[in-house]
This record gives structure tokens, C-alpha cells and sequence, in this order.
DNA sequence: GGTGTTGAAGCACGTTCGTGCTAAAAAATA
DNA sequence: TATTTTTTAGCACGAACGTGCTTCAACACC
């Protein structure tokens, strides 16, 4: 029939593109003009795969929440496969912990893009759903972690929730200062800060 | 001469209009001509009180971050007069740490546009000046209170630097989770992490 | 009472935006 | 080769944007 593309490989590059300019310009940068020459498309080529603008931002939103995601669950699983309290499941810890921060090029531009939309769904009620399925699938894996490392001593529930949401401020804290002040919270007094919050999980049992 | 009128209150005015604009609609909406139908004024006379819309976006920048500021600053000198580990001086911090959050209309609207212009200068170079200084006079109170907070025991700098990146960190989180998902982080469960990370800070020594 | 400075309002221009719609190009099938 | 269908490209329209510039009303001062 037509000229073979694929078509998911195509909205894959897309939205590689709505990434790259968010991360450099601002979410409100990625209009259908931007995008398209940034994909090095036409417009109308691009909306022949987004039927409009805000599902290029929905189908986008979608996608970095799935990378962040994966990315979490799999560090979250080589913690689990560590022995309980060895260093090595600290050094899991630390690496699952970073996957939150800026550290590479790869990772600042999805965090770019994370916060970018996360904000953006306080006001586009389009973007509302996927953030509620991003803070969900964050809140479980960090759930989880806390379990992990809170001391075996009787717990009651909502002390680790608090703990957990905590421990997840924490971070989204960290990743929001990594992004806007570089040059204070550099690479590492992330680190600093990580191992002073795990030091106080582990050394300073909240019992209610 | 002219016609007298307080040329410092209309820009305050026209201010709070950027103000409940970004809050309700995002930053992005505060344009010229939104501001001024807000404030019930017309888009020249708008512009002649602020040169150009960079001019409005910057003094109104500038402006919720000396309201910021000021509200740490009282809270701060009300903790350092309280008596040292009384639970006075704890119901003190408790307050001041309050300050961040949007835990009633004024303080969320703050919240809102501070979130919201610290976002914008990441690439709006023209903000990044006050979002600099933002950022000076918060660390600056936050050291202030880590050193208070702190156990007398010696204690590295660079610890101390840490726990208050650190608290700031963890600050900026609890606000941004409050105001993005407010379902989940309730009043009640800033309480708790606030109250919880009080305690790691007097319990667990980081002693590096 | 005239007069000149200033607050307030509005027009006009160029740019960018999303989107409906049409038309050409390209490749698999008949 | 002719046809059919997907892909690509582009035009046109209305709306919103910032901003330079002009116009009008109001009031303090001579």
C-alpha cells in the first residue's frame, strides 16, 4: 500500500523532539511549528500522527513517565536483590535514589520534561490523568524502599507513609534545585544530601 | 500637574493581578492584556507603570519574594527568641517551616507564583537575577535555623551545609507536592513530615 | 481661567499559535 | 502500467501576543 513507515517508531522520534525543546525552551516553546522543525517534519506530517497538540503533550507527558518509571522499577529490583543492610544494597540505594537527579544528560532532559509537565497538569486538566499515574507509580516504588530500609522494630503504618512521603519531598526537592541552581546543588552535595537522609532513615528509628 | 495618584500602590496593584493570574491560570496566561482586564485596567496603562511585559514579570517576581522573605525573616527572629529547645521555640519552627507551604489562600498563592517564576527562569534569562537572590535569602534563613537546630557537638561544616540543602530541599518538595497533588499531601501529612524530619535532625547527630 | 504635564485608553503592525482543509508525492497492489 | 492508500507538505483562517505610537481626559500651577 503506502510508503512503509513505522509508525511507532515515528512518534517515538516526535516525541524525542517535544523533549529536546522542552528541556532547552520550556514546554510552552513545544508548539506543532517547533516540534515539527525540530523533527525536521512539517507540520501537517506531525499532526498526521497527533491528531492535535494536546495529544502530542498527553502522548509525551505518557512516554518520560514510562522511561522514569522503568528506570525506578529495575534499580528498585536490583535493591532487592542485594542482602539486607550490605553495602552493596546501600551503593543500590544510592544508584536508585539517583535516578530521581539530573546526573547525566540523558537524565536532566527527562527530568526537564517530568517537572515541566508535572506543572503543566496543575493547569491542563488534559495532563491531570498522566500525572496522577506518575505520582502513583513514583510513591509505590519509594513505598517500597521505605519498607526496605525502616528498622524491623514495630512500625506503625502511618509513619512509614510519612516516611515515604518524606523521602520522596526529598528528592523531588533535590532533582527542582539540581535543575534551577546547578551551581549550588551540584553532583556532590546531591550525594551529601542522600547519604545524610538515608543515615537518618536508618539511625534514627521514627517510633510514634 | 497631573492627575495625583499613588503610583507605588497601582503598581502593587496591578501586581497582585499577576499575582492571581499565574495562581489560577499559570504564568504563562499573565499577559499584557490579561493583567490589565484583571486589574480593570487598559493595556497602555498598564505599560505605563512597566515598560515592557519583561518589567511587570520581573518587579512581580521580585515582589512575592520579598513577601517570602519578609514572612521567614519575622518567623526566624520569633524562633531565635524563644528558649533554646523549649517546646515554644519547637512550636516556633513548626511555624516558620509553615511559611513554605500553602496551607491557607495568601500562602498558596505565594507558593504558586514563586513555584512558577523559579521554574520560568530556568529559561527566562531576565528572571534569573531575582531568582538568585530568591534563593540567597531562603538558604539564608534555613543555615540560620540548621545552626540553632543542630546539636552542640562538633560538627563539620560541610555537614551543616548539607542537612540545611537538605531541609531546603525537603521544603521545596513538601511545597511543590502540596500544591501539585494536594489530595495526597494533606495539612496532616506536612505535619508529620515536617515533625518527622524535625526529630531526624535532633535525634540522629550527622556526625560525618 | 488658561496651560502644560501626566494618567488612561486605544489603534495598528508584525509574529506566532492551533487547526481545518487541500494537494502532491510515494510505494504496494491490481 | 494503472490504481489505491498512506505519508508529506502546505495554505488559510481566526485568535492572541508584545509593542510603538497617538489620542483624550484630568488636574496642579501660573
Amino acid at each position: 500500500m503506502p510508503k512503509i513507515v513505522d509508525a511507532e517508531a515515528r512518534r517515538q522520534e516526535v516525541v524525542q523532539a517535544v523533549f529536546r525543546i522542552i528541556a532547552s525552551d520550556g514546554l510552552e516553546r513545544a508548539s506543532l511549528r517547533e516540534v515539527a522543525d525540530e523533527a525536521g517534519l512539517a507540520v501537517g506530517s506531525v499532526r498526521h500522527y497527533f491528531a492535535s497538540s494536546d495529544d502530542l503533550l498527553v502522548f509525551s507527558f505518557g512516554a518520560v513517565i514510562d522511561r522514569i518509571a522503568g528506570r525506578l522499577e529495575s534499580a528498585m529490583t536490583a535493591v532487592e536483590a542485594e542482602r539486607q543492610g550490605s553495602s552493596a544494597q546501600q551503593a543500590a540505594v544510592l544508584n536508585l535514589l539517583g535516578q530521581f537527579l539530573p546526573l547525566d544528560e540523558e537524565l536532566a532532559v527527562d527530568a526537564c520534561v517530568w517537572m515541566a509537565f508535572r506543572h503543566a497538569a496543575r493547569i491542563k486538566p488534559v495532563l491531570a490523568a498522566e500525572a496522577e499515574r506518575s505520582h502513583r507509580a513514583v510513591a509505590a516504588v519509594v513505598g517500597r524502599l521505605i519498607m526496605l530500609l525502616s528498622p524491623q522494630e514495630a512500625e506503625a503504618q502511618q509513619t512509614l507513609v510519612a516516611e515515604a512521603e518524606r523521602l520522596l519531598a526529598t528528592m523531588d526537592g533535590l532533582c527542582m534545585h539540581a535543575l534551577l541552581q546547578p551551581e549550588w546543588m551540584t553532583a556532590e552535595m546531591c550525594s551529601d544530601v542522600l547519604t545524610a537522609h538515608l543515615r537518618s532513615l536508618a539511625g534514627a528509628p521514627a517510633s510514634s
